[in-house]
RNA sequence: GGAAGGGUGUCCGAGCGGUUUAAGGAAACGGUCUUGAAAACCGUCGUGCCGGCAACGGUACCGUGGGUUCGAAUCCCACCCCUUCCGCCA
């Protein structure tokens, strides 16, 4: 959530930005709520000095009828107090949450994904002499992919995945934990985009793929409608991403300065309810309810956080490089960045099947914004500082099979296996 | 699932109705001493919220939420979590 007193100070432009990223807020109830709720609390907190006083005084004498009749009616004003404060509170924290992160002022302003700007294409489309297979083509010749199995056992949008596919996935994971685990190519990315970062390698994690409410809500990741699955008897949803129970895994602690930045790669299955999506991408395995997922997150100090942000990019292109696949990079305008995030950047890949590119990864950077509710903090010589925090696809498992098997499919139906990727494969050239 | 024990500040840990402004220890930081370090000694040392330019003042927080009381870390109720043992199990 954002700083209240970022809000008072500056009211127009919260709901101005609110308003461009497509989360219009009241700005002026709030506010006004805001007034309210503190104006309750002052009220609140001298009648309880009163009473402390009271009880100090009384501590070795009986208390007297008087003082007790006394007590008791400070007791019932501060309860009926506490009774007018509750409704006011609630609203008001309803309200401060729904008010998004402010974009950075580079973020491009637009009403809709159409507005997203195109920063960078690398790579052609790859080219073929024939006309380029599906996913699923390929994938059910090959025995790569049983969908209509998966259907029966699980419903629509649930995959099994077989044989080099399966090899090909882990190879994946092995190349991106060797890759992110190599303090040379972080410096070299860190190095050729001017930051200065520490090179820092990313730690691997296999986190738990649930979590509770409470955290849930504060990481501002739980979209229970459309994305989150609940496990009905207990106080328990499926993660939609490595992401969620990653940046909640400092909920309410207080970090060391020399711990930052704390860089982790979450491997997780992820689950999504895709509510709202029906008859999207329902071909292939581009959009499952189940899939695996490679994510970056960073813990930083607000100094840093714009350039670990960077730095995330820059090591999705080398890794979507290294696999050799052309994609575009792009910048998210203001209306597609979400909520909670500051600044935010896709990969957009080649999909020869569908002759488009489209989305097979993501870079959030949320200021301080999640960890204000998360209260994720860092001490420092001069204080506590809120971290920032940073997330950012390495692979979307199914996502990147697809894009693989579809850019390096041979006349004949078979997979070229990348380069990068033969060696955890024992040396194997093609499925 | 059954039984027992337990959740206190950065950590360990005492407290079990009113000198708790949470003992004591450790760590950390500053200082004395020392050629330097260690040790010893002295000092500092929780997080929010409200008010204030600030110094500071007020208030809340001892797993969470209720309750009892003039007064709750302490008593009562419910729930959550952790540990150990038993059972089951990859």
């Amino acid at each position: 959530m954002l700083d209240i007193q970022y809000i008072r100070e500056n009211r127009q432009a919260v709901a101005a930005k609110a308003q461009q990223k497509g989360y219009p807020v009241d700005v002026d109830t709030l506010l006004e709520l805001d007034e309210q709720r503190r104006n309750i609390v002052t009220q609140i907190d001298a009648l309880r000095a009163k009473r402390n006083d009271l009880a100090a005084t009384l501590k070795k004498t009986k208390p007297t009828p008087e003082q007790i009749a006394e007590g008791k009616s400070l007791k019932e004003q501060v309860a009926q107090l506490e009774g007018n404060l509750a409704p006011v509170e609630e609203q008001y924290q309803t309200l401060l949450r729904a008010v998004p992160n402010m974009p950075l002022a580079e973020v491009p302003v637009g009403a809709t994904e159409d507005e997203n700007v195109i920063a960078k294409t690398v790579g052609e489309p790859t080219k073929f002499d024939f006309t380029p297979k599906h996913d699923f083509e390929l994938g059910e010749a090959l025995d790569l992919i049983d969908k209509e199995r998966a259907a029966k056992i699980s419903g629509s949008r649930f995959a099994y995945l077989k044989g080099g596919l399966v090899r090909m996935q882990f190879a994946i994971v092995q190349f991106v934990m060797q890759t992110l685990g190599d303090e040379a190519i972080i410096q070299k990315l860190i190095d050729e985009n001017g930051l200065h970062i520490p090179a820092k390698p990313f730690t691997p994690v296999l986190p738990p793929a649930m979590l509770r409410t409470e955290p849930y809500v504060a990481s501002a990741r739980l979209n229970a409608e459309e994305v989150t699955y609940k496990i009905e008897q207990d106080d328990l949803w499926l993660n939609a991403s490595a992401e969620h129970t990653l940046c909640t895994m400092y909920w309410n602690e207080i970090l060391p300065e020399d711990a930052l930045p704390i860089r982790y790669l979450g491997y997780s299955t992820s689950f999504r309810r895709e509510a709202g999506t029906y008859g999207k991408d329902m071909e292939g395995i581009f959009r499952l309810h189940q899939f695996d997922k490679l994510e970056m997150e960073v813990f930083c100090t607000p100094e840093t956080g714009l350039e670990e942000h960077k730095l995330q990019i820059a090591i999705q292109e080398y890794l979507v490089q290294q696999l050799g696949l052309p994609y575009r990079l792009i910048q998210k305008c203001t209306a597609d960045i979400g909520k909670p995030n500051a600044s935010g950047y896709d990969i957009d890949c080649w999909f020869p099947g569908q002759q488009k590119y489209r989305e097979t990864h993501t870079a959030d950077y949320m200021t301080d914004y999640q960890s204000r509710d998360l209260k994720v903090r860092v001490r420092r010589q001069d204080g506590i500082d809120l971290v920032h925090t940073n997330d950012a696809t390495a692979f979307a498992m199914s996502r990147i099979l697809k894009c693989i098997m579809e850019n390096y499919q041979t006349a004949d139906g078979r997979i070229v296996i990348p380069e990068v990727l033969r060696p955890y494969m024992g040396g194997q050239a093609e499925l």
